[in-house]
DNA sequence: AGACTCACG
DNA sequence: GACGTACGTGAGTCTT
């Protein structure tokens, strides 16, 4: 196409440079992409998608607005003009990882192989060039396109809507100019500079003014007008944090302003004119994409047009890559206009035959409310196969009490008809957390069975790479965005219930959930067998959905009068413990604010403490304070004290209260299958997995958790689950017959480390075994024995030798989820961990001590979740009916029976518990469970 | 909305 | 050479 003697004649076109970002680029790319490796072996991640994405901009060749000339800009140093005027300049950035140092070269090779010219200047960054080249193309004339993403690079937009430059994200796929900044920073591209000045920059380490962010940043910059006007302002602006944070900084941030201005004047190595785009040789790129093996490039290379489509990974390299998350679906696109509302019953048998047909269908309950135990059903929908979609609605009203409600079945007699269809043997049914349809649905009598949960089929799959919320779901695997909730219903005081959605609207929303549904589940389900998601989805957490729904119907019982006693006390308290706190202080001040209470503290009483973090805030929290309790500070034990019974009043002995459900009159929680990432439930609205218990003051609101009239509470819990699940992964003989011996685990580990068994060394071991579950590190054990960190490593290295296997254990698991990307329970539960290639240290080693923890804390998910399951058609055959399970807290169930049942239900309980890991697993360790009844959760302790 | 603190296993 | 350090959660309060 263009060729270099053509530039001479065709003056009148408009040049164009395309400025690629390389080293930003490249960076993206690495965490972004899988760890692919290419055929030798050798870490390729980065250099695949820097390839594709040169390949991409390939296409803008054929564009009318496309470029003529092209360069890729990288960095050849980290040192810069800014490093003399301020050396903690970017001192925090980790040197690259491993496994991407060498994949720079591999960069110029590729840039190479394209035949694009390569600017890299010693002492230069990439970005001050970028700049210098774009301010020198503008000035011949020319246009400019910068691709990156970078925000500091957004300053060189100019601020008139036709601005001849503007930058391209090829990862996003989009343009961005004027109006992105203004969008994103609430200002023009000349203010910018003002704006990130202020408000700094982490990834650069610049500081700007701490506790200013970006929206501060923009409202003073759009009031003031720039950095040195908001300086000026300061001083008569109203009292407030901000002011003083910026008096205190002026020079921090006209430091910070220089450090983010891009230098435009920076000696050009090479013309404008020698980056003309001339016809790029097959050859060359021939050889590199053969040398890497990248075939799908070179199928398109051979193809000779280079198509713009997704740049997928290619077979041979991506076997160690996670599961591709975008999959060509063969299904028609969603076309809402296809979905059917039904309004009578003929209509209806219509769509109950076409699901018995199908065999298959997806089904949603959408209510009034989201308190499952007592929403009201407002409409169901199903569908059968793409497009093929209907909403029933039952009770909607029109808003308006004098108008018509819109015409509609009877609530009844539907799901009269569909009670049959939902409990069908023939027909499975799908759903997206139908935990939630099914305790609606209970309310009528109807369960769900068969069914699949495309929520839990996600989590089973992906748990640790994204969410698994429907919209999430829909927009990753179908490229579909969903109609939301809030459009239909508005937010806050103004939000109207489904239920006065207008019928058409409705029937669009929840029909298309439905499709989405059913959508998802096709994709989802042909990725379970090959990805070995089958086995925990089957043994473990699908048989759970039922019961989780039931327990949540049940709930706990909670005597409302012993909470308000409780309240009253602790108010009581804490007003008397307010006065001395104040007396102490010498002022009144808001005691439940950490920023007054630590200028108190360490500024007015001048006690020793540190500032931390960027927002320059003391630290008060309980280890600080009772340090300072410690060094005789009377002070500080009463706020400790305070704030204690602050938390219990208002997390628990108010907040509790309000939970009441006033129909029932229990507390109904709700239990979050995909919570937590490591297999275990969470539980929310209210939380009651952290009732408090460590404290005596605390674990009288225990006492407040009761059994209803004849009946009392039993608590069961495993002991030590996680410990005894560790000897038994790591195959630790010492541990293992510790266990069998049904000895004091702590004491033992007491005995091998220190040779001595008293209170102090059982505290100290039973800190280690922890320690260990948790994926150990000296610092950490240094600071919570007190010790310094050389004797931390001598015990965690006389650990390793008393337990071999541990050791083993954590390097195995390590190197296998490094492998993999993920870790996976004794039950096949897979947790993935993308960090752990992180170039960032602290994440790194954070996910590696996650990665360590989550097949033992994961197993022990398992195993409860199994006995959960059991639990219920365990004590049907034992005849014990009236047992409820009401509660779980990870490694403890909590039941509610009558008195008479204690016995013979303890008996069911212990033997389920004990054996949940089998047959599927055999452990080498016992499973013990502990069992305590009385009339309040506190007593069964 | 985010930081901080703290409740649980 | 500095940084921040145990794993997994949810919620209330204060501040911007």
């Amino acid at each position: 196409m263009t060729d270099a003697d053509s530039s001479s004649t065709d003056s009148t076109k408009q040049k164009h440079l395309y400025l690629v970002d390389g080293s930003a680029y490249i960076f993206r790319a690495y965490h972004r992409l899988p760890p692919l490796t290419n055929i030798h072996g050798e870490p390729v991640g980065a250099v695949y998608g820097y390839t594709t994405m040169l390949w991409k901009l390939a296409d803008e060749l054929h564009k009318s607005d496309g470029p003529t000339h092209m360069a890729v800009v990288l960095d050849k140093s980290s040192q810069s003009f800014r490093n003399e005027l301020y050396s903690e300049y970017k001192a925090h950035r980790p040197e690259p990882p491993e496994d991407l140092r060498p994949q720079f070269p591999m960069i110029r090779d590729a840039t190479r192989a394209f035949s694009l010219p390569l600017i890299e200047e010693e002492n230069v960054e990439a970005d001050d060039m970028i700049a210098s080249y774009t301010k020198a193309a503008v000035a011949e004339g020319w246009k400019v396109t910068i691709v990156s993403s970078d925000k500091d690079l957004m300053q060189l937009i100019e601020p008139s809507d036709d601005s001849r430059v503007d930058m391209l994200d090829t990862m996003k796929n989009v343009r961005m100019g004027k109006a992105t900044v203004e969008e994103k920073f609430g200002v023009g591209p000349e203010k910018l500079g003002d704006v990130l000045g202020l408000m700094g920059d982490s990834a650069d380490n610049i500081p700007g003014v701490p506790g200013i962010g970006p929206k501060t940043a923009s409202k003073l910059i759009n009031e003031y007008g720039d950095i040195e006007a908001v300086l000026a302002a300061a001083p008569d602006m109203k009292k407030s944090k901000m002011k003083e944070n910026i008096l205190e900084n002026i020079e921090q941030a006209r430091l910070s302003r220089v450090l983010v201005t891009l230098k435009e004047d920076c000696p050009l190595p090479d013309t404008l004119d020698s980056f003309l785009i001339k016809d790029i040789p097959d050859a060359p790129l021939r050889e590199f994409l053969t040398h890497h093996g990248f075939n799908s490039l070179l199928k398109k290379l051979g193809g000779g047009q280079a198509e713009p489509q997704n740049p997928d990974v290619d077979g041979s390299i991506g076997d160690s890559a996670p599961p591709a998350a975008a999959k060509p679906v063969e299904a028609p696109a969603i076309d809402r206009s296809t979905y059917e509302c039904v309004q009578d019953l003929e209509t209806l048998d219509i769509w109950i035959d076409r699901a018995r047909t199908r065999g298959v269908m997806a089904v949603d309950v959408e209510t009034d409310s989201l308190e499952s135990v007592t929403a009201r059903v407002v409409g169901v929908c199903m569908a059968t196969g793409p497009n093929e979609a209907c909403y029933i609605p039952l009770g909607h009203g029109s808003g308006d009490m004098f108008a018509e409600s819109p015409k509609q079945i009877a609530t009844d007699e539907a799901l009269a008809r569909l009670k049959p269809l939902l409990e069908d043997d023939a027909v499975l049914k799908v759903g997206q957390n139908l935990k939630y349809d099914m305790t609606v649905l209970a309310q009528h009598d109807i369960q769900i069975t068969p069914f699949d949960d495309t929520l839990v089929m996600s989590f089973n799959l992906d748990a640790g790479l994204h969410g698994h919320g429907m919209d999430e779901l829909s927009k990753l695997h179908l490229g579909h965005e969903c109609i939301s909730f809030k459009s239909l219903t508005g937010t806050g005081k103004k939000a109207i219930t489904f239920a006065e959605v207008p019928l058409d609207k409705a029937t669009e929303y929840a029909a298309e959930d439905a499709d989405v549904t059913l959508r998802l589940w096709e994709i989802l389900r042909l990725r379970m067998a090959p990805e070995q998601a089958t086995r925990v989805y089957q043994m473990v957490d699908r048989p759970l959905v039922p019961v989780i729904a039931k327990m949540e119907e049940t709930g706990v019982l909670v005597d409302r009068e012993e909470l308000a006693r409780l309240s009253r006390s602790f108010a009581e308290n804490m007003e008397s413990l307010e006065k001395e706190i104040h007396a102490l202080a010498g002022e009144t001040f808001s005691i439940g604010s950490p920023k007054q209470l630590g200028e108190i503290l360490f500024g007015k009483l001048g006690l020793k403490g540190g500032k931390k973090g960027k927002s320059g805030q003391y630290s008060t929290d309980v280890t600080v304070l009772e340090r300072l309790a410690g060094d005789g500070e009377p002070i500080a034990q009463k706020v400790v004290d305070w704030r204690q019974l602050s938390k219990l009043k208002s997390t628990y002995t108010d907040a509790l209260q309000e939970q009441i459900n006033a129909k029932t009159g229990r507390v109904h929680t709700s239990y979050s299958l995909s919570g937590a990432q490591t297999g275990r439930l969470s539980s929310t609205e209210p939380n009651l997995q952290n009732i408090p218990i460590r404290t005596e003051i605390g674990r009288q609101i225990r006492q407040a958790f009761v059994a209803a009239p004849g009946n009392v509470i039993l608590a069961a819990d495993y002991s030590q689950i996680e410990l005894r699940l560790a000897a038994h992964i790591a195959d630790v003989k010492t541990l293992k017959e510790a266990f069998a011996a049904g000895e004091d685990i702590h004491n033992r580990t007491a005995q091998e480390l220190f040779a001595t068994v008293d209170r102090d060394t059982r505290g100290r071991a039973k800190t280690i075994n922890f320690a260990i579950l948790y994926g150990i590190s000296r610092w950490g054990l240094a600071k919570r024995l007190e010790v310094d960190a050389d004797e931390a490593q001598a015990m965690i290295d006389t650990y390793f030798e008393r337990f071999p296997g541990i050791n083993r254990y954590i390097s195995e698991t390590l190197q296998a989820a490094r492998e993999s990307g993920y870790t996976e329970t004794l039950f096949g539960r897979k947790t993935w961990f993308e960090r752990l290639k992180s170039a960032n240290q602290t994440e790194r080693q954070g996910s590696e001590r996650a990665a360590i923890n989550a097949p033992i804390q994961g197993t022990s998910a398992d195993i409860i979740k199994r006995a959960m399951a059991r639990m219920l058609p365990a004590l049907a055959e034992a005849k014990l009916p009236a047992v409820k399970m009401l509660m779980q807290v990870h490694d403890e169930l909590v039941f509610e029976l009558p008195e008479s049942d204690v016995a013979a239900a303890s008996d069911v309980i212990r033997t389920v518990m004990s054996g949940a890991a089998e047959p599927a697993v055999k452990l080498s360790v016992p499973l013990d469970v502990d069992i305590g009844t009385g009339k309040s959760w506190d007593e069964a302790h």
